[in-house]
DNA sequence: GTGACTGCAAAAGGTTTGCAGCGTA
DNA sequence: TACGCTGCAAACCTTTTGCAGTCAC
């Protein structure tokens, strides 16, 4: 994880930016929550909660930056916030996802499964793909819904 | 078209809902531009175009209730507004997108290709997917992002 | 030292809501 | 007639922006 911080570094200096408190405070909150799909406002949360001073414009601006380098990859499942999801290191795809109607859960496949449709779309549409979304909506088989109720999610 | 209307109206009273002027009208104008993904400003232009009075808060009612309905589905490809879709005939699942980086076309692939990969979350991940969501990113081969610039895209 | 970066507050969208009046069944 | 639906305007929420001050290099 220090490596990986250390990396992201790397990558913002080479392209000429400024490292600063807060953008480094903003990387390690999402090294941290790896899993999960933060908003700005959960991410502007987390940094505040460890005393570290920061704006919400500057999560925002900060989200964008690792953006545009393809560090992050800015998603949206419909509620009405953006999310931010961390690439894999080989930068490749974005993650599929499985999002349970029940608890809102929201849980990654990192396999890809797309390579042959990828061809497929190739050859019958002529559209070369760079990238995929793929997400599934459904339950899982143990979901209890209990310790998982829709409104803590919605918050959270 | 005429008959799919029909179909959308009886739905709707089946559901107890009341057949008005500015519902009837969104649903053509869904209808006469499904192969678009309409944002609710446009279709409130659309319907505002046709000399039809009705306000931008009946188009979201309306667009809200159709997708309660599952007659529309509401998607959001990350450019700050929600999108609606009408579902096709069986209502199965949503289509796939092909969304060009050049000129942002968004184009459909109508082809269920998941039912194998469906089957293989179910089994790989105890996750029972009821729908899903697959868009890929990339370039048309014969795009040539001229008479498709992204500003113009970007308004329509 | 200088240009990039930050925080604040205000502005800017898109979407939702309260309410009085209207229209459908 | 009664209740659901509509239009308007205000409210709401997330995200962006302008600007003066600060900080990394």
């Amino acid at each position: 994880m220090q490596q990986e911080l250390e990396k992201i570094n790397q990558q913002l200096i080479r392209s000429q930016y400024k490292m600063t408190h807060q953008r480094e405070a903003t990387i390690r909150i999402l090294l941290e929550n790896e899993e999960d799909h933060l908003s700005a406002e959960k991410v502007y949360m987390l940094v505040k909660e460890k005393n570290e001073n920061i704006g919400l414009a500057t999560v925002y601006r900060t989200l964008e930056l690792l953006c545009d380098l393809h560090i992050v990859e800015k998603m949206n499942f419909g509620d009405g916030v953006s999310r931010y999801d961390l690439r894999s290191d080989e930068h490749e795809h974005m993650h599929h996802h499985m999002i349970c109607q029940i608890c809102l859960e929201v849980k990654e496949i990192k396999d890809d499964w797309l390579k042959e449709i990828e061809l497929r779309v190739q050859k019958e549409y002529g559209f070369k793909v760079s990238d995929h979304r793929l997400d599934f909506m459904g339950v899982y088989n143990n979901c209890n819904g209990k310790d998982c109720k829709k409104e803590d999610k919605l918050l959270a």
